[in-house]
DNA sequence: TTGCTCCTCACGTCACGTGAGGTGGC
DNA sequence: TTGCTCCTCACGTCACGTGAGGTGGC
């Protein structure tokens, strides 16, 4: 196999391939008479563990170091940089939740009504379908538990309702769709 | 002031004021007769606003439109931008998991027992301590929420029990420690 | 011969950090 | 004079993307 259609076959790009041929991540096995780069079945292999690897967000310095010494406190490592980096990301969407509540010290218009909700669901760090479903799953097993849940969130009173109504239309919607 | 009583103030580097100076983003208002950079009290305020700004993590050009023309829609975008990153991270995490669980795959050891509940733990994206207030607030409300919650979240019967027990020690522990 | 892929530099990205080599202020 | 801060390049970071300019294969 030659850089295009290992490319092709794994969905990279050639710029990726040459990439991983100069910092000696995945060299080829040989060169055509004309210098083309060639591939061997286990250059193959090789590329498809540094792409289950890399969809880690693992350095590929590391994935290099993997790939000739496994070493299990790699993925410990990785799991506690992604709870930091998670974690910073909510002090991100915090500060913007509260420029937006607090226009006067940046300076930007207000922000009120829904907006400041779904800016709320946004700053739990949640899809918005992912949210939805939560509330769904809560709301079927007990509505009690949910308001509840809400109120443990830090919601206020009429907050909570609009959420817990919003809900019951979503899962009225869900059952009138649902496939017979 | 100068570049390195204004870093000193802001707890900045040097080099990150050089750094704003030579994109553009902030100028000092003057020179010395030494060519050192002087700065006005304008610039601190605008400085001020920076820093403000960049917690929300937007780039540094966005930064130098708003501080231009402030736009409302550059932190919709940008809470936009952290939910995909956030799932993102998302998908990383529950790759890591799945090369845990199926070390055939990646040819990594086997996970087992607790070091597979920790992982599981941090695979929710909270912070150990997070974690364990969640759960001691929840225990402290409601045993039988506690645990249909746990079972809610995927953990199987041991794995639950295991959990709540650890919980009850903690709020032994908390109770006891607690200042008289 | 015409396209096509291939090759090798080399520069750009983002927000700085880190020297190198030199000058002014107290 | 001794440190101290200041100055201006310029290169390194990470994982590629994007040309530029040229060659081999069908």
């Amino acid at each position: 196999m030659n850089v295009g259609e290992l490319a092709e076959k794994f969905g990279l790009s050639r710029s990726t391939l040459l990439y991983y041929d100069k910092i000696d991540l995945l060299s080829p096995a040989g060169r055509s008479t004309a210098n083309y780069r060639i591939y061997s079945e286990e250059d193959v292999q090789k590329l498809e563990k540094i792409c289950m690897y890399r969809k880690t967000g693992v350095h590929l310095k590391k994935i290099s170091q993997l790939l000739s010494s496994p070493d299990y406190s790699v993925w410990e490592e990785r799991l506690s940089q992604l709870n930091d980096e998670m974690n910073a990301l909510r002090v991100q969407q915090k500060m913007i939740l509260e420029l937006m509540e607090n226009p006067g010290k940046g300076e930007v218009e207000t922000l009120f009504g829904s907006n400041r909700f779904s800016a709320i669901l946004r700053s739990l760090g949640l899809s918005d379908k992912e949210l939805e479903q939560f509330h769904i799953r809560m709301e079927q097993t007990s509505s009690e538990e949910h308001r509840s849940f809400l109120y443990f969130l830090g919601l206020k009173g009429e907050e909570a309702d609009n959420i817990i109504a919003k809900t019951k239309k979503a899962i009225k919607m869900a059952i009138k769709d649902r496939p017979v």
